[in-house]
DNA sequence: CAAAATACATTGCTATACTATGTATTTTGT
DNA sequence: ACAAAATACATAGTATAGCAATGTATTTTG
């Protein structure tokens, strides 16, 4: 019906959710690239594209909200492991309230 | 403490969010462009620009989401109403939905 | 009577998601 | 045994949307 909007929209509402996600799932502990794909994929039904994470990736880096450290494996390639730095946490406490305002001002909108 | 990356992750979030709130908002009457602004700012603290809003209402047009008539008043500047269209109804549908889905999905990962 | 508010609009800038493409290794299916 | 799929990283180019700045014009307020 109009396929092309939805589509187009769905992919903006990323923008911004996609790096809170993120953020929010480090929380717990370390995880790798294409493990939080699978992750958040598996949770959520919400599809991340490779190009959309690795980049975001190297964004929370150079802004100092992640670190990463690369973790040789027994077998197979190794992995980039990210894990949050204290600028990381505190930044997401901010993040968390301005969500929760704009999630409860959204609902008073809809009814 | 890291207020230039806050303040550009707050704008991100407002991609698709802020058509999705403007729809929303239109569902129940109709209202003119800058009547949007100070509803929503009165009701929500989500401010909106100017030169966010008009564009974005362009766009809805342009997609056949929304319908607009200019009103004159008896006194002052004439308004530019807008109103959902039948298609922009059945789309704001599938948007609620895709947004009820995210935001469960949010929660359960913030916990 | 000047400043602020109301009401529309556009231009140029910037940030981010996504497709496509690439590399390399390991596992799986036949 | 060997091809295909999955794992795991990465980048380049494109499109989109929010926003500051700027502009026009009218009306209200101090």
């Amino acid at each position: 019906m109009n396929e092309v909007f939805l589509t187009n929209w769905k992919s903006q509402v990323k923008k911004g959710t996609l790096t809170f996600i993120i953020l929010n799932v480090l929380k717990d502990k370390k995880y790798y690239g294409y493990e939080l794909i699978e992750q958040i994929r598996k949770f959520t039904e919400i599809e991340i594209a490779e190009g959309t994470l690795y980049p975001l990736l190297n964004r929370l880096k150079t802004e100092n909200l992640v670190d990463s450290e690369w973790i040789e494996q027994e077998t197979g390639i190794p992995r980039k492991y990210y894990r949050l730095t204290n600028t990381g946490i505190k930044t997401l406490l901010q993040m968390n309230s301005y969500w929760k305002n704009l999630e409860t001002a959204i609902q008073k909108i809809i009814q």
